[in-house]
DNA sequence: GATGATATCTCAATAATCGAAAGACTTGAC
DNA sequence: GTCAAGTCTTTCGATTATTGAGATATCATC
């Protein structure tokens, strides 16, 4: 991130520029799982990302089930690569959509028992090398990590919400950076 | 993940499970804020994704300088797509490529000064947000959050690259995992 | 009921990505 | 020194996921 090599005093606690390394190098690593999981299954990237966020489920700020507006969101599609994605999954038979009793414009969107089986065999090893991280940490420590990503998680969404607002309601779109 | 809601006694130690979520929804939201910052300088999603990497640099297992080919693993892009990219954000004036001295086959790709401002211009509320949740940790629980995610990083990348030997040496690739 | 808003889907057009092949260069053996 | 095999990058036509605008169905309000 620096132009030249920083000749920073060795400091004692990691800055947010290391933490912001260190997050995106794991983001990164994640995607890639992502990736070989949906090479291995004959699946797009694009498709396991929303299938993965559908297992998640609705753990964002706004609750509520999954729908294809909520994965519009969560994936930065437009509403017709969301349902393209769907179709995909659906004739796939990973999922199945049900339109909602209450609304019946909206669909909500499952995940079928086989999807769940796929998922989890496939990342029996990346829960194996959480465990064998975790084992290295005191339960405590645990605690204090899972905290950290939590709060940064949703420290992130809210800062994405807020800047959504800001250059919706701005005099028009922010300009790009130009230096 | 699970295929319905788990009666599990309340864990006083996060699970890998949990983790898993936690780290997935990170992700998510680190990539939503990649999409954000493509939209806002008129990028494309993957063109920022490979900017920020060549920024982060090799801090990967194999080190050495940024080069198409590793960007090529790090991107899971065919190479003619990394080509691309390149092309792309080098007409941005983002970046410039430059041969090796000693291995002429190599192309090196350097990010110029104003991309680095302009990452920095808009990943300043990201690094403020960073600095507010951190400022909820002591400097000894901010080494251990650190400690993990490296380890973590580390961790995921091995699986990776075990993962992908075994395929290619296998009698050949795994089949897609049917239940 | 009519009107506006919301949620999803459809479909033609676009553009990013793939995949194979070629070019440039290096390394090692003969 | 030369040849062959291997590596890294680029080129380019074909494929296909995604876009973007518009259509459809449903809800909420008056």
């Amino acid at each position: 991130m620096s132009d030249q090599e920083s000749t920073a005093p060795a400091q004692r606690t990691p800055d947010s520029k290391a933490f912001g390394n260190l997050l995106q190098g794991l983001a990164s690593e994640m995607n890639l799982l992502g990736h070989d999981f949906a090479a291995a299954q004959g699946l797009h990237a694009t498709d396991v990302q929303a299938l993965l966020a559908i297992m998640r489920g609705s753990t964002g700020i706004t609750p509520g089930p999954v729908t294809p507006g909520r994965l519009r969101e969560e994936l930065a599609l437009t509403s017709g690569a969301v349902t393209a994605v769907l179709d995909r999954l659906e004739r796939a038979g990973h999922i199945r959509r049900s339109r909602d009793a209450a609304d019946r414009r909206q669909v909500q969107v499952h995940y079928n028992p086989g999807a769940s089986r796929m998922a989890a065999a496939w990342f029996a090893p990346v829960a194996d090398c959480t465990d064998a991280v975790a084992a290295e940490f005191s339960p405590d420590e645990l605690r204090t990590v899972a905290r950290f990503l939590g709060r940064m998680t949703t420290g992130l969404e809210e800062l994405r919400h807020a800047r959504r607002e800001d250059t919706a309601t701005g005099p028009d779109s922010e300009p790009p950076i130009r230096i």
